[in-house]
DNA sequence: CTAGGGTTAG
């Protein structure tokens, strides 16, 4: 929507100023009335409230925005003559997006074609080049970056090296190491000659992509141009060594690269931060507090990374009282908190389920001016829908449209789900329609979350129903929706439907896991078909996958009944001499 | 003082 309204905001046009208002006031209602009606009302008094559908909300809304419904279908189908509300606003957004991107291109087209047709008179146009170039870099246009600086080429004009940086840097950064090899290369060949920004550039990117190989390689073709790496290039080396787990191997090299910088070589803060966090990553506390006191006695100032770092790592620890303490020190220093720190705090608490500290930290937040982020309301939601508390979970996505921030699919996805899980189908589904009203689109996860509700509750044709529904939407099931319908059917004791599934999966190319099989065995169990369980037990011994106690429990819980101690005994010793704690007995 | 390095969730 940001980007909507910087458009609008720079464009004269009636038709964009119309559709700006139009979007305004939308958003503004649907906020007021789902604040109101759905949450509000339905879900605070709990307990037995008349849904409160999609509809009655949408019709509040589009009343207030004077846009009748009928005015725009004429299809009215509902004896209330409400026309379809949803359709609507699906109608508008697709109006909005075309709209923008349309906008987009000719705002593209008009400044390209501007730099094109009167660029190349004077030497000031060409300056005006580069800086293009530098922004469609810094904006992601690279395709057109490079199109310019071929242009600039042709008229045998070549942007200086600076410019040259942007480009390599854009392209490693979207991970197109081809085109960026290429631009390297013309830059050996044609000018302006590559210096040690460019090779840092190039090497992060191909330790972006795990290609750690490819990037020390780089580091020697440099050398051995004559140019000499420099702390940047140690550093993102370091990284990338730590990441793979050879932190001796980044030490020494580091060690190697600045020798000559006499003693130099560890107070440098950003070299400290990566190997305090690899430390603490691979549990080492001891190592990593050793770092922090380094740096913190040849350095006086420690910077927002090293201590986000710190914090982050006592939250691994699960050491929050070590966590707040250095968050004090943070704050006595001077050195404010941003989201980083926030955020990884409210992660280390909700992975502890300290909930009541997960509101206070969110309040202080607040209070601060560091506006939560995806991030922050993913973890939140997350926590407490872990937590069973689906309601509190509500509220964090209800402020997030308050505050105009569309959550991303993963929070709807949760809440959803955590409905579903406890029973509240309703509210799972008109969770599910605001999320469409938002237009924001579900994805296998959403379906499976709904499948699983319906499941629950018992409705199994609303299930099957519903992965038509997604095929529909162009949302293939994954292994998970089989699992969903798998189980739902065996435990209604339709072995063939199950079955069914299970024979379409296999030819659709998925591959059966574990918990496909489990419930297949269990299944066939139901129906006393010992034998087909018998096989299907076979077939998941010889695919390879790690199989837990469930299914021998199924197995020997079935020979119990049986009356074939023989069987029980064997099966049992089976599981035994796998030496796992739990027992299927 | 304009190009390159470190931190948060699935």
């Amino acid at each position: 929507m940001a980007a909507f309204s910087i458009a609008c905001g720079e464009s004269s046009s009636p038709l964009h100023i119309l559709i700006f208002r139009l979007w305004n006031q939308t958003i503004d209602s649907i906020k007021l009335n789902v604040a109101n009606l759905l949450f509000t009302s339905r879900i605070r008094t709990d307990d037995d409230i008349k849904p409160c559908s999609l509809k009655n909300i949408l019709g509040v809304v589009s009343d207030q925005c004077q846009l009748r419904t009928e005015d725009w279908f004429s299809n009215k189908n509902n004896s209330e003559n409400e026309g379809d509300p949803r359709a609507v606003f699906n109608v508008l957004d697709s109006m909005l997006k075309e709209n923008l991107d349309r906008l987009k291109m000719m705002r593209e087209s008009i400044s390209l074609a501007r730099v094109g047709l009167m660029g190349c008179t004077s030497d000031t146009d060409y300056r005006g080049h580069v800086d293009v170039i530098r922004d469609l870099c810094l904006g992601g246009k690279l395709g057109v970056a490079l199109w310019l600086r071929s242009k600039m080429i042709q008229k045998g004009i070549v942007p200086d090296v600076l410019t040259h940086n942007y480009l390599v840097n854009g392209l490693c950064k979207t991970g197109d190491m081809q085109k960026a090899d290429c631009v390297i290369r013309e830059m050996v060949e044609i000018g302006p000659t590559p210096n040690c920004v460019t090779y840092n550039a190039f090497i992060k990117g191909y330790c972006d992509i795990d290609d750690v190989d490819k990037a020390l390689h780089l580091l020697s073709t440099m050398v051995s141009t004559g140019i000499r790496p420099n702390r940047v290039t140690c550093n993102i080396l370091v990284h990338a060594l730590c990441k793979k787990g050879l932190v001796g191997v980044g030490t020494k090299l580091l060690g190697e690269i600045l020798a000559d910088d006499e003693g130099k070589a560890t107070s440098d803060v950003i070299t400290s931060t990566i190997l305090m966090d690899s430390c603490f990553k691979s549990g080492d506390t001891i190592n990593a507090l050793d770092i922090w006191e380094d740096i913190f006695h040849t350095n006086t100032q420690m910077d927002l990374v090293a201590y986000n770092v710190l914090i982050n790592g006592f939250c691994l620890s699960r050491d929050m009282n070590f966590a707040y303490k250095y968050f004090c020190q943070m704050l006595k220093r001077g050195t404010l908190p941003d989201i980083f720190t926030y955020n990884t705090l409210l992660g280390g608490l909700c992975k502890q389920g300290k909930l009541d500290e997960v509101c206070y930290v969110y309040d202080v937040m607040l209070r601060a001016g560091v506006a939560p982020d995806q991030i922050s309301y993913k973890m939140i939601v997350q926590g407490f829908c872990a937590h069973g508390d689906v309601v509190k979970a509500s509220e964090f996505l209800l402020h997030m449209l308050e505050k105009s921030i569309v959550p991303e699919p993963h929070i709807w996805n949760l809440i959803i789900d955590g409905y579903g899980r406890c029973g509240y189908l309703d509210r799972a589904f008109s969770v599910r329609d605001l999320m469409l009203s938002f237009g924001v689109a579900p994805n296998v996860f959403t379906f499976n979350a709904l499948i699983y509700a319906k499941i629950k509750g018992g409705n199994i044709f609303d299930a099957f129903s519903l992965k038509k529904e997604m095929l529909l939407n162009n949302i293939f099931p994954d292994v998970v929706t089989y699992n969903l319908l798998i189980g739902a059917s065996c435990n209604m004791g339709q072995i063939h439907f199950a079955l069914q599934l299970y024979h379409e999966m296999l030819m659709l190319g998925y591959e059966p896991d574990l918990i496909t099989y489990t419930e297949l065995i269990r299944g066939q169990c139901m129906k006393g078909n010992v034998k087909e369980a018998e096989e299907l037990f076979a077939k998941l011994q010889k695919s390879g996958l790690h199989i837990d106690h469930v299914p021998f429990q199924i197995l020997i819980m079935t020979y119990c009944k049986m009356r074939k101690p023989d069987m029980v005994y064997y099966l049992y010793q089976k599981w035994l001499a796998r030496d796992e704690r739990v027992s299927p007995l």
